[in-house]
DNA sequence: ACTTAAATAGGAATTATTCCTATTTAAAAA
DNA sequence: TTTTTAAATAGGAATAATTCCTATTTAAGT
């Protein structure tokens, strides 16, 4: 279990008040994109500039400190790194959940077939989460 | 096996020389975004803009004629929607290759598990395809 | 051929992202 | 603790990406 500022530290990045908060308003949302992370650290931190949001998520984001979410029609969003994961994505409430999902079997298989190395997997689901499809029957 | 004409009159579109030569251009290149789609049409299309070309890239993929291919760090690609597939991505030289992959047996221990009702899927495994495994060998 | 709703071209407006540089700061050294 | 310095930031300009607007054109039904 690591603090922020050895995670950076780790990486060869100065643990900066900006770098720090970035990393705490992502873990605390869980999944987030630029203007509402932006819009959010704003508020307890007016000088922030969007020049070093980028930078940063950037930057971050080459050292495997976060994780780009992409998901098609959307802004992409950003994840602290932790554990493997796939998403579970509802289309109706737009809530997007981490799951533990083991695929070693389907990703032996795939390499076994097509003579390729897989070094890493993203998987989403798309559907209805439990609360929507409730709702949806009512 | 339709036509891209019945496929655009099959979900209410006009079947215009705009929306045919983004579908054949797609169709060939299997995985193309905005630019490179751009630029190719222009040469034999001068007359195309570009606001034409957002507007359909983002009506046909809202109809399920296209699919939006969302890779971390890379342009939105656009391909045509045909049987479901997984994509390999090779890190090195950045080729997206087309798999079938069985995931029934995934799908539902995941519905299983979450109280998740899976609607689609999108599955990208990244690595290093044949030839680049070979390459760096040598 | 005629009609008409839908689509396009072209460009303006808006939004997103990167780039530049003077100033500030984290953290290592003294 | 102070000093030093390479790295990082703020602020804004520059660039790139995307959407919007409207007069004109066109697909396709009559």
């Amino acid at each position: 279990m690591s603090s922020y500022q050895e995670i950076l530290q780790n990486n060869n990045l100065k643990a900066t008040h900006q770098r720090i908060a970035i990393l705490e308003a992502i873990d605390h949302a869980g999944h987030i994109d630029v203007d509402k992370l932006f819009k959010n650290l704003r508020k307890h931190f007016p000088t922030l500039a969007l020049g070093t949001m980028y930078r940063n998520l950037s930057e971050m984001s080459d050292k495997h400190i976060l994780l780009e979410v992409t998901l098609p029609g959307q802004k992409v969003k950003y994840e602290l790194k932790k554990e493997p994961h796939i998403h579970l994505v509802c289309n109706w409430c737009g809530k997007i959940e981490d799951r533990i999902l083991d695929i070693e079997d389907k990703i032996k298989e795939c390499e076994e077939e097509n003579d390729f190395t897989v070094l890493d997997s993203n998987i989403v689901f798309t559907g209805l989460c439990k609360k929507c499809q409730d709702q949806k029957k009512v």
